[in-house]
DNA sequence: CTCCAAATACCAAACGATTGCGGCAAGCGA
DNA sequence: TCGCTTGCCGCAATCGTTTGGTATTTGGAG
């Protein structure tokens, strides 16, 4: 059926102990019979069977990355970064995607390990805490990067929202907002409320009032829907802050839309900082969500605790940041001269 | 090292095979036994080895899909497609990018073969033929998603362009259009070419003039940089077509900034229908590429020929076609009383 | 009580590569 | 010529499952 290393070993008249070793590079052959070797492996067609190879090794080569939705633009960006870490040290990856379901997240994390990878790093809420624990004892390494609340048992990848949310909110109050809104992600991903506590220190702290809060969802249709909301209100909020990009995009539209101004009558936060945010017109203010960095770190924790044995690491914090772009401006009716 | 099924025998007091039997259920096990092996198999953390089972049984349950870069949004999508429709069937999906560099899409290839994938989907261009060729006569069924010219060997599915094409240039010709330029993508890849074969022709047909055109690279910056060009020309186009929705977002905001307006100074048409082309501003009107039955049609072509063992299966086309959004509209200079 | 079928469980041979160990031959110095 | 090193290469055990071919038990019919 399938074209094996002895049919390569007979046409070039050695074992398949020299086939393997030729192909591999693990022990010196002749240049001459690695040649023959090679050609024949060529004329043949021949791939090594990755399943055989595994088995007797006892050692794949890749690492797991699980998400939950790979039509999220927040995604691909983290996947890549992750993906070229690893390819950088000469490993594989393993993507599954979740699509916010537990039992897509059972069956993700069971090909993980299923398929031996060396260690998976998972960004997904929806989480069975008790089969990470699993994975753990298992001696699998594992990486989470979604969490604000730092389980114990699992190394994380610490996502520092403060940084960024005291930007945005000093930002807003440099220039003289006071009535804020916030549209938040959906209170069951930690990070959405990880984020919301986040703005809400920094609000607090800047001596600033409570906000009006909303719950969004996290997507277009939630933001718009939510500001469709906030707008009706009197006195409406001078700037919404949103849980992620995708929601501000919703706002941007409803608000203009409703023949408003952003920023002059309505200003406008995201998070994220996904690709597009800077092509919304205006172009939008956000807290950047550094997912290079995130998608890096986490490979390359795990392929700390892999060569270390170890079941956890050092825990890494990756910052936040505010970057100014065009649907922030001056809040109305503080016309300060300046 | 790792705990094998042979552990979970010993504890539940059976042997190895009425344990594969019960985990597989590939033959009756009496209820009392397989409860008793189950809870063993929990209580030991066990997991299938992917390797042992795939050597032995000597075919996966995986189709392979291979992209160029998963952080155009056009992708996505088609993955998702891609993936769901394997998951129905219940088949996994194992990844590949290239990043369009043909190193890495060797690579990936390897990767799918070693792997003993049931089948592959390619979606990149930057491919050597005989890579596939190969593919192909090692009896793995392939489908190529991308390609206008119709490769004899390997089963596609073609993207017709033609009638969206068709629909984009009746839309512009019905609101007065004449001075039209177009901004292609890379001249190397060949649903580029493709696209841009399809407007010429509809163009010819409709008895308008030959367009001005630019030949971008189907990103952002370049349909702005290509629509600068474009806009110091005089007389400037009333309308721009764009190889994809991201080069027309550039130009979108390139013809923004320049103090004109979409749509009353210039008409700008996409091409993909992205899910961002809908938040533009204005909305963009565009060629839609339907991306999900894309993905759809690549898995169950495959599905079939490897149940059918042929080489190649019928010949299936999908439909591109125009969504009218916002971002067209009457042509400057042709206030036609009606 | 005997016999048979059905139900259940086990034995052992694969699957295709890797790798520790050992063999052979050529080259070299004494 | 002998003995040793060095450079190549092959033998055979091994990895953890699946599965065709039996063996054993059980229950009921004759």
């Amino acid at each position: 059926m399938q074209i094996r290393m002895s049919d390569v070993a007979r046409r070039a008249r050695v074992s398949v102990t020299t086939v393997s070793h030729a192909i591999n590079s693990t022990r010196p052959v002749a240049q001459e019979t690695r040649d023959r070797i090679l050609r024949a492996a060529r004329e043949l067609n021949y791939y090594r069977n990755a399943s055989a190879r595994l088995l007797v090794r006892g050692q794949g080569d890749s690492f797991g990355l699980i998400i939950s939705d790979i039509e999220n633009p927040f995604f691909p960006e983290l996947i890549k970064a992750f993906q070229s870490a690893a390819r950088e040290s000469g490993f594989d990856v393993l993507l599954c995607t979740t699509n916010y379901d537990s039992d897509e997240a059972r069956k993700a994390i069971q090909r993980m390990m299923e398929n031996r990878v060396l260690g998976v790093a998972l960004m997904t809420s929806q989480f069975d805490a008790a089969l990470i624990e699993e994975l753990v004892n298992n001696g699998t390494p594992a990486v989470r990067l979604d969490s604000g609340l730092a389980k114990r048992s699992v190394s994380d990848i610490r996502l520092d929202y403060s940084r960024g949310a005291g930007q945005a909110i000093a930002h807003l109050q440099a220039l003289g907002h006071r009535r804020i809104a916030f549209v938040t992600g959906p209170n069951s991903r930690v990070s959405a409320v990880t984020y919301t506590n986040a703005i809400l220190q920094a609000l607090a702290e800047a001596g600033l009032p409570e906000p009006q809060i909303i719950e969004g969802n996290n997507r277009v249709e939630g933001g718009a829907e939510a500001t469709r909301k906030l707008l009706a209100g009197n006195p409406r909020p001078t700037a919404i802050l949103c849980g992620n990009d995708l929601a501000a995009v919703g706002a941007l539209q409803v608000i203009q839309e409703a023949g408003l101004r952003v920023p002059e009558d309505v200003s406008v936060i995201g998070c994220d900082d996904i690709a597009f945010a800077r092509h919304t017109t205006p172009a939008l203010t956000t807290v950047r969500i550094p997912r290079d960095e995130l998608g890096r770190h986490a490979f390359l924790s795990l392929f700390k605790m892999h060569n270390s044995k170890a079941r956890r690491s050092a825990k890494l914090t990756v910052e936040t940041e505010l970057v100014v772009r065009r649907s922030t401006g001056r809040a109305l009716g503080s016309e300060v001269l300046s």
